[in-house]
Parts: structure tokens; sequence; C-alpha cells
DNA sequence: AATAAAAGTTCTATTAAACGGATAATATGT
DNA sequence: ACATATTATCCGTTTAATAGAACTTTTATT
């Protein structure tokens, strides 16, 4: 059993974990036990828990645990950080509209991509490549090199090292990204070309605080026919335009936020 | 300060509550503390856990602490409890299409009804009643009432007894309530006549287990105007349709978890 | 630039909460 | 009705969480 600090919330994102891998039929105490490793009574405790705060809830009749549906309050809140979702959603949409592809908005989180909202277009053939809350390391998808590319040198540096290993399911070479990097700063917006699916391609730019640095990304994925010129000139402007016009919005709320020279990790 | 069992998971799940609350601008260590009420080391403790495990984020540059980006997955899977966001979306939107008005999707949690879907129709004016992860008591709203009518009497009645200041600020009057409760088994779909707010009319109807027990409702919010007879009767049966069509697909993973006949609460 | 105030971090003895092995109660299958 | 699997509870022990205070860093004020 693991020792050290924060193990009862430790304990409790475990077990959150695994009803979650389960979320269609639930689990039982004893299917919870056999995910987690936990002990009997630890488990049961721990289910209480989660239970009389909200966090998991029991089907009254088959005596089933769930992920409790607090969750959706919290991953609303989640995906509204610096009033993105709020401001972003229609222009997001409109983005779907405009360009029947599908539009994509991606949050920074540590070195990694999430996706924070999937915008459907009315073309029939969809890339539904990302859902909500599916994360990759930066560099890997369209939005994902905007956010990377656009940061930094040394930071982009430091990130290309550290999540080498994270990258190597990807089967993208190091030097490749790279160039792709490079290309995305020159050119002012990322472009996925068939790396991480066959026939598919992807475009994104960054959304930027005041002071240049990416918070977020909007991308576009389609078919790699619906990325050739002429038409990847226009996507990317109208692209741009949506990020510019999200900037604009966003502004208000970054500005209120002051940025601090520097703050310890509470992590110690 | 409050003392009792799960006494960790609980300060977690406070502190989560406050970020939530503050999820534009985030919370600094000082903002969580005057929140909460918890004492300084706790709360630097409580959040260094929730940050180490990804329920909780802190802004490198400002420091500032969000909701972890984690509870996005943690949402989705919630939602999809029994399988019903995979199924149902679909669905739903084309209902939302058909109608040109808004639909939901609400699920029971104990006594309240959950909305775990939105979807918007072309129509211009539009009635965002709810937003995802919204809760109103079982009654309250044509989904929320449509879940409620087609329980068994006695539970019913039980709801109605304990639910009865949760309705308070709702200015439903019992007796009314009873009433639509009783039209809408009649007449087999929920309707809420301007009850929670004026201009505004909804119908909802339950989407039923196999042995008749109901799991979640559909329903459409739209001005008045717009239910008016006689598209009132053609939304209903469309509403229907779209019910029946979800319990169809739904039918096999409720089969999967036999139902049992009692199992204690784990919470004691 | 110096000082004061506020915010954040670390330390430590104390205590209550979590632990887990054992046991009891309850369901399910044959 | 019996055997097995699952869930619930008990209780002495251990350890992780607690809160108060000291300390450092950042921000605001003079």
């Amino acid at each position: 059993m693991e020792k050290g600090e924060h193990q009862n919330i430790g304990r409790a994102t475990l077990v959150l974990a695994a009803l979650a891998d389960a979320s269609t039929h639930g689990l039982r105490l004893t299917d919870v036990i056999r995910a987690t490793g936990l002990g009997k009574a630890t488990t049961h405790r721990i289910l209480a828990g989660l239970v009389a705060h909200g966090l998991a809830e029991q089907d009254k009749d088959s005596g089933y645990f769930f992920v409790g549906l607090k969750m959706l309050d919290w991953a609303t809140a989640a995906g509204d950080r610096f009033g993105l979702a709020h401001c972003a959603t229609p222009l997001m949409a409109r983005l779907a509209e405009q360009t029947a592809d599908t539009a994509y908005l991606s949050l920074r989180s540590n070195d990694e991509a999430v996706c924070i909202g999937r915008y459907e277009g009315s073309f029939p053939i969809r890339t539904l490549t990302l859902g909500l809350g599916d994360r990759r390391p930066l560099g890997i998808g369209a939005g994902s090199l905007a956010l990377l590319a656009f940061l930094p040198d040394e930071e982009v540096v430091r990130i290309l090292d550290a999540q080498r290993d994270a990258r190597a399911s990807y089967d993208i070479d190091e030097f490749e990204l790279r160039g792709m990097v490079g290309r995305a700063k020159k050119q002012g917006f990322a472009l996925n070309d068939e790396r991480v699916i066959p026939g598919m391609s992807a475009i994104g730019v960054p959304v930027r605080r005041p002071d240049g640095f990416p918070v977020a990304a909007v991308s576009i994925a389609a078919i790699s026919k619906r990325l050739e010129q002429p038409r990847l000139d226009t996507l990317v402007s109208t692209l741009r335009d949506t990020a510019v016009a999200i900037e604009n919005e966003l502004a208000p709320v970054l500005r209120a936020t002051p940025v601090r020279a520097g703050v310890r990790s509470a992590t110690g």
C-alpha cells in the first residue's frame, strides 16, 4: 500500500477514476476493490465518503456505484477558466457553421493540451478526433502544436524534452516536430498534415494573452482534401478571426488577474 | 470546525466547490481560506493534494488555483450513466433539429433531476432554462415532472414530502403539483405551463426501463406560443418517439446490470 | 528605497481520522 | 435450503491530517 501525503485524496481519485472507466454499467464495491487494489474496508469507506459528498452516487436498486453528477458542475467550471467557455462558445459555433468542419478549442494544462470544446459542422464526413477532456502532449495535433509553437523558445525546448516519452506512441519524429514548430511560428498557424491520423489534417491558431502568451488554441480538423489550397488560406484567416475575437472578449478577464513575478509551487 | 467522518473528502469538496464558484478568475490560497473557512495550513495542504492529483490546477504565472481539467473526463463519465450520453446524443440532436426548439435530457439523482444534456434548435428565441449539471427538485420543470410522475405512487408521495423545502423557492403550490403529476400520468407527458418562468412552457416524457421505471426524461422548452395546439400534439409524439428510441438503445445495457431486491446504503 | 502589510510556506506536537483484519449480515446461485 | 459471493460493521492500532505559530516572500504604502 502506498504511503505518503494526500493519501485520502489520492485514494478518492483512484476510486473515481475506476468509476469513470466503467461509467456505463457502474461498479459494485467488489469491482472497485479489484480495480483499485485498495482494501475492502477502505474501499467501502471511501465510497461512502464520496457518496456522502455527491462525488459518487449509488443506484438504489442495483447497488452499483457511478460517478456523481456533481462533476458536471465542476467540469463546466473547469472549462470556463478565464471565461473561455462563456465567451468562446458562440464564436466557435459560428466557426463550425461557416466552415462546415469540426472546430476544437483546447487549453494548456501543464505540458499537455486538453480539448475543452468541440463544435461539429455540417459536412457529412466528420472527423471527431478529440472528445471533451482528451489530452495530448503539447505538439501532437494542430491545436496542441499551436499552443506549443508560440511559447518562448526555452519553454518549447523544455517541453519537447520533458514530453519525449509521452510522444512515443504517436510516431512523430522529434526533428520533424521541431520543423513543424518553426513553420507554425513563421506562418502564424499550425498545420498537422496527416501526422496523427492518416487521411486527416488539421490547422490551429493560438489564442493569446495581451502579452502574447498563448492560453488556448482554436483548431479545425477535416479530411485532407478539404484542407488544400486555396481553401486552406481562407480557413486560416477565418480561424484567425475567431481567435482574435476570443482574445478581445478575454482581455478584460485576463487583466483582472495580474501576473505575478513568481510563486513557489504548492506541491513543494 | 466540523468533525465527523470523511473529513478530508468533505474538505476537498468544499475547496473544489469554492474553486468552481470562481471558475473564471480562479482563487488564491487566501481566497480559498476565506471562501471555505478552513485554516491556512489545512487549506494549503488540501490544495496541494488536489493539485498533486489533478483535481485542481495552479496557474504557474499568477499562482491562482482553478478546477482541474480532469473533471471534464469525469463529467463525461457521469453523463454517460447507462450509456445515456452515448446513445441519446444523436437522437436528441435530431429532436432539436426537427422541432427547432431547445431539447433537454435529464437524469434522476436522488430526489432531484439533473440536466445532463442540452441541444439547441434553430428557432431564434432560445429558452436556455437549464445548463449542464443544473438541479431541480423532482416535479419542478417538465423533465423533472416527467421523472416524478411515472414513479410508483408511494415514492411520489415520499418525494413530494421530502422536497417540500427545496420547492419553496419555486412558488408552486403542492396541491397544484399533485394535480400536475396526476395529469402527466394520465396523458403520458408532463406539461409545465409557465410555472417556473413566465412566458415559457415545456413538455417532457420519461425514458423508462423495461420494467417501466423511469431513468431519464426528455423535454422541450419554448416560448408558450410555440406550445399551443395543434403543435403541442405533434411535439408530444415527436418527443415520445425520441424517448422510445432511447429506451430501445438503452435496453441491452440495463439488462446487463441486474436489479437487486435491496442493498443497504453505504452511508449507513 | 525603506517600511509595513499581506500572502504564502514550512515546522511541530497533538489528535482525530483512517486503517485493516476479523466478524457478522445479507444476497445470489444451485 | 445450503453454499458462495458480496456487502456491512466492529475495534484496537497506526498514521496521516490538523492547527498554531514561526518564517519567508511578495505586494502595497510612504
